[in-house]
DNA sequence: ATACAAGTGGAGCGAGCCCTCCGATTATGC
DNA sequence: GCATAATCGGAGGGCTCGCTCCACTTGTAT
């Protein structure tokens, strides 16, 4: 922690500072519901603001994306934290996959944001990082006690995590809940030792490029 | 096969059969590669025909949809024959799978479709009743060899197909080929009796719903 | 050949969204 | 209080897309 406050930078005037937060309120709930690409104007009138207060404050679609996400993206990294404390690696590795897909079942926004890079927001990608160190080890942890199979790789990770968005984003509504199921299977396919060989993981750096994908549909 | 050919219905006018195939190859092209809700002047320009005549001839988008789509939806319902006429209904099911998602990932507009129902399109959702038939049918076979779990319902497919969905959209350009690991995981979690019983499915009517969400982002 | 129905293309309107410019308003230090 | 710099809001231009209308062209039956 630095002197400087996150989420109010440097010395702002009073109302200005108030609508800032205001904003960040709104883009909040409105990303939420709609995903990452919904209207920028439906996050000023939920505000109570004018369009142009919104970007002078957040320039870029990205920035406020970052503000909004800060949170719930430190939330995410420290996530990790719990599940290496778990006694039984295995038990913190199951937990901490529920507890990532509940994070993308409950925010349309946040499920978007973990299977997309946003290369502006470096202190965003900073955290992405951490919670990416942490979960390798979470993984080494699980395969020493022999309940992860040997073939699991982190780029597991991210292949769950857009199959878990897929889901989420068309049982959202008419069946919530689905995802749970889906993980359910892939937790009992990542368990023990894989009967069969699976196809080869894409590599690190494909699945990065993957993830850099220019976003909108 | 009745006298009327499918693909021309009620005699039309020698050049207006000659732009309406035009625009259901461009259709089958531009909604391949930019999925179900690709600007439907794009199609027109591909075809090299005013937006007035691909109006006339298909005047809301299902319609398009339908006339794209018709063969490869025949293919997908055949596909459950091909796999019921394998000895071993335990390969005939996994075969069933990787061709239904390869499918998919070889066309994005197919891949929204699986996972869509387009209520306009009755011949259409005939198709689907089908092969969804079919499908119980290859569950049930595939159940009594034990090879199958006892606990997997018809709406696993559906989950199935919306996780590869997911998963595709994300890393076509990128990471081609990660949904054929993520459908290895998940046939090995289908296979052999399920070591933990798993979350509740959604019910049928539910997952029907979750079909009939409005389409677009 | 001709006449007429069938077919065609693109201009044009409206809607939704992004983003900028600028005159009006308001907080703050003195 | 007052000056002034910071802040505000919304009109407006630009873009994309869906869809319609209508004057013109073309196939075809006679």
């Amino acid at each position: 922690m630095y002197a400087g406050e996150v989420t109010t930078p440097p010395s702002l005037r009073a109302d200005a500072a108030r609508n800032r937060e205001r904003l960040i309120a709104a883009a909040r709930r409105v990303f939420a519901e709609q995903g990452l690409d919904a209207p920028i104007e439906e996050v000023a009138r939920q505000a109570g603001v004018g369009i142009a207060t919104l970007y002078r404050r957040f320039p870029t679609r990205d920035e406020l994306i970052a503000a909004a996400f800060d949170n719930k993206m430190a939330a995410y990294a420290d996530a990790v934290g719990v599940a290496l404390a778990d006694p039984d690696p295995w038990h913190g590795f199951c937990g901490y996959l529920e507890a990532v897909c509940a994070m993308q079942a409950s925010d349309r926004g946040f499920a978007d944001l973990l299977t997309l890079s946003l290369p502006t927001a470096k202190e965003f990608e900073a955290e992405r990082a951490r919670a990416y160190h942490g979960f390798v080890e979470l993984i080494d942890r699980a395969k020493a006690t022999g309940r992860l199979r040997a073939d699991f790789v982190p780029e597991d990770l991210v292949m769950l995590l857009m199959a878990c968005a897929g889901v989420i984003t068309a049982t959202a509504d008419a069946a919530p809940g689905t995802y749970r199921r889906l993980l359910g299977y892939l937790l009992q396919a990542f368990a023990g030792p894989g009967a069969e060989p699976l196809p080869d993981p894409p590599t690190p750096t494909a699945m990065y490029r993957a993830l850099l994908r220019l976003q909108g549909r």
